[in-house]
DNA sequence: ACCTGAACACCGTTCAAGT
DNA sequence: ACCTGAACACCGTTCAAGT
């Protein structure tokens, strides 16, 4: 290894550790209560040093918008993976949606934030390109898993709806659901959660029905699916809930 | 009239006056271009006068928002009172939102920062009950409409469906794709080439498809109800689209 | 070359002084 | 009583000095 690849290992891992602080100030002070100077308050390294890492502060959020889009993408390619029918692992995305959303509820928020033109038109260009390049890899498991649906037949395109603009139906329902019942979701009690997971459930379905893509609702045990995706796909991340669930109520 | 009441409508006029110079700012430099300088450098009142009518900035935003909120409900009021089957109401509810958000996109947005926590968090409790005040007005105008679905048999309910669970997922829908469509729209993605009201029009079907609520898309002649939407309910909102941007395309 | 943190500019908020 | 705007505190960003 050149002196140059360590440098590069180093500089990644402390663009990192720079990351994480901002999460974590934001996880108890929201996003309005992160400064740079408490970024660095518990690191190593002066507010200068930031500033060699992000050009300013909506940088930054823009590269906490793009982690936060490689963990989706990893949850999205194994949702595709979900052995089962294309409406199945279709559903499965928006099951992965809603559990990554309640993983990291501050990184959605900032989804959000970070895609208003005052945060955007402030960050690199690298950084854009980096972001629309995410959510292109996004659109491209869904759109895997539609095409999947048209081979198997399960599917039959209706002539004035191409892939693309099926893809996109289902991201903007499940985004708009997960972003209105967001707010609810800060008291982090069991019920707001079940109350997200099953309206996200059926307006998925409603969609899904709307869109003519076999098997419907009312001939398929979607229960049975949703409990195979979280005791085998998502296992670790709904352990990783009740987890913090149960701490929270010994609280 | 006492001086009493003069007094108020005094204090009323100038509250929308400061309300209308944010928006301004806003208008020209964003939701972060915004301070309270520059909402009173045009006007006769001083940066105190402002915290006199709100306690803080995030105070006003809720203000803003609710002052927007208050629009919409006029709109689709407007809708729901559309001639036509239920779910043509539905559908008008659609347009009026997308007409209302091309019309307002600074407001538009500032419902999406309005309901962060950190905005919340430090408006007035008043500010936030009248909030929520309006959100069940604009929820009951739906509830109205899919109550005459059901006593006109156009909708039948499934079992798992409460009325108040098909008006949030038409919400939802509708908020998640103006959201992610909206500030997209000067830009080359998949998305942006994908024009909103298609969209919309296209995943307010599909829901309502998959809700089986009749007509069906197929059954009908949608573009022929749009048509009559914007010549004759949203004839002067149209109208105020087309002439902005003409007046785009000359500058 | 890279890092540091004092210094600067800017903005939300307050409050003593004025009417 | 209500309004004013100077003053204060805070925070993003810079850059001269240090290593």
């Amino acid at each position: 290894m050149s002196p140059r690849i360590v440098d590069e290992v180093a500089i990644a891992a402390r663009e990192e550790e720079i990351m994480q602080s901002a999460l974590n100030i934001m996880a108890e002070q929201g996003v309005a209560g992160l400064t740079i100077d408490k970024i660095v308050a518990k690191l190593p390294y002066s507010k200068g040093t930031v500033y060699n890492h992000f050009t300013c502060k909506e940088d930054l959020l823009t590269g906490l918008c793009n982690r936060h889009c490689g963990t989706l993408t990893e949850m999205f390619q194994r949702a595709s993976e979900f052995e089962g029918s294309s409406r199945e692992k279709m559903f499965a995305i928006g099951i992965a949606y809603k559990l990554h959303s309640l993983l990291y509820p501050t990184e959605f928020m900032l989804v959000i934030s970070a895609k208003t033109p005052s945060v955007r038109e402030k960050s690199t260009a690298k950084r854009q390109e980096e972001h629309l390049a995410l959510e292109q890899a996004i659109l491209g498991i869904m759109l895997k898993i539609i095409s999947d649906g048209l081979s198997s037949g399960d599917l039959a395109l209706q002539p004035h709806l191409s892939p693309a603009q099926v893809a996109f139906s289902l991201w903007a329902m499940s985004f708009g659901t997960i972003a209105l019942l967001h707010e609810s979701l800060d008291r982090c009690t069991v019920r707001s959660e079940m109350e997200l997971e099953r309206e996200l459930i059926n307006h998925c379905n409603l969609l899904l029905d709307g869109l003519q893509w076999k098997p419907f609702t009312a001939d398929h045990d979607w229960l049975e699916t949703l409990k195979r995706l979280k005791e085998e796909t998502f296992k670790d991340e709904v352990a990783e809930l009740t987890n913090r669930l149960s701490r929270k109520t010994n609280d």
